[in-house]
DNA sequence: CAGAGCTCCTGAATGC
DNA sequence: TGCATTCAGGAGCTCT
């Protein structure tokens, strides 16, 4: 499943192909992904990128007529290939470059999503981006990697939240890019129980919380970084799995922080189901 | 409004 | 070995 760190890995990787070429055409050859792919998306031809950005785990290419929304869902990838290069099962979209290159989205269970926010003309023939008013980005929070994203702002909007804080850190209105993966990684780093409440966070555990999910964010897209050289290949995953991961998927298993070389208690991570998300966690240690 | 649950889909893992 | 069943999971949407 990429987060955040992947699709920001995805995104550097694919700039250099894609900077200032032309858009030639869209080849989709599955219109049904999590919303059908805009029909206007298959009839737009020639038109210029003129950057990439990404807002929480959506990437978008800006060209002169609008903008394409990319979300990788959870087995959605990208892929630099050759003109020439036949597409394999679910290779469902096809994004073909001027400079030969194609840019490739592949997606074996269809949870992402190829979207297109067009620009408005306007009388005189300026072109104006609509991508503001975009729906699918009204309600996101911060950027965990913002500034603004910082334990006075976690604590303040954690007050009177009766939820898990595993939920709470996972909630999009809150801070994008949390996915369950850093989720059960960061709330062992702070040595917090994923039931604790939110509410009940103190401004202290809230300044933590924020220390390690900066971290942990920060520190898988270094490591993504060090992949972008082997970025065109049928599927040049960065990622996560590079990244030593402490709790998750590991139940059962002796929990690392209290079974060091000192002290060997035996407690072992285990696993427990919130908002339909796997939660791994120690209870000796993470505490409610 | 807040919170819980539903939903899309298919490959991998598990069960018989 | 092979078929059937179960499960995971991002995040918007619907219902209470």
């Amino acid at each position: 499943m990429p987060e955040l760190p992947e699709v920001e890995t995805a995104m550097r990787g694919i700039q250099p192909y894609l900077q200032d070429a032309v858009i030639e055409k869209f080849i989709i050859r599955t219109p049904k992904l999590r919303w059908d792919i805009p029909e206007r998306l298959s009839q737009l031809q020639n038109i210029k990128i003129e950057k990439l950005s990404r807002r929480a785990k959506y990437l978008i290419i800006h060209t002169e007529q609008g903008e394409i929304i990319i979300h990788l869902g959870m087995s959605g990838s990208l892929s630099i290939v050759k003109l020439t290069d036949l597409p394999q099962k679910h290779d469902h979209v096809d994004m073909q470059l001027n400079n030969g290159y194609v840019l490739r989205f592949n997606d074996p269970r269809r949870f992402g999503a190829y979207l297109w926010v067009g620009k408005t003309i306007l009388e005189d023939g300026s072109a104006v981006s609509n991508l503001a008013d975009f729906h699918l980005f009204q309600k996101l929070g911060f950027e965990p990697l913002d500034e603004n994203f910082n334990a006075e702002y976690l604590f303040k909007k954690s007050r009177n939240r009766n939820i898990p804080v595993k939920s709470f850190i996972m909630d999009n209105s809150v801070v994008v890019g949390v996915g369950n993966i850093y989720a059960n990684e960061s709330l062992f780093l702070a040595q917090l129980h994923p039931l604790k409440l939110a509410k009940n966070l103190t401004r202290n555990q809230c300044k933590i919380l924020v220390t390690v999910i900066k971290q942990e964010i920060q520190r898988a897209i270094q490591q993504g970084g060090t992949t972008l050289k082997d970025f065109i290949q049928p599927d040049g995953k960065p990622g996560y799995f590079a990244q030593e991961l402490q709790v998750y998927g590991k139940k059962d298993q002796l929990c690392p922080r209290c079974n060091t070389e000192i002290e060997k208690c035996g407690t072992k991570i285990q696993s427990l189901v919130i908002n339909q998300r796997n939660s791994y966690f120690c209870e000796r240690c993470q505490r409610k």
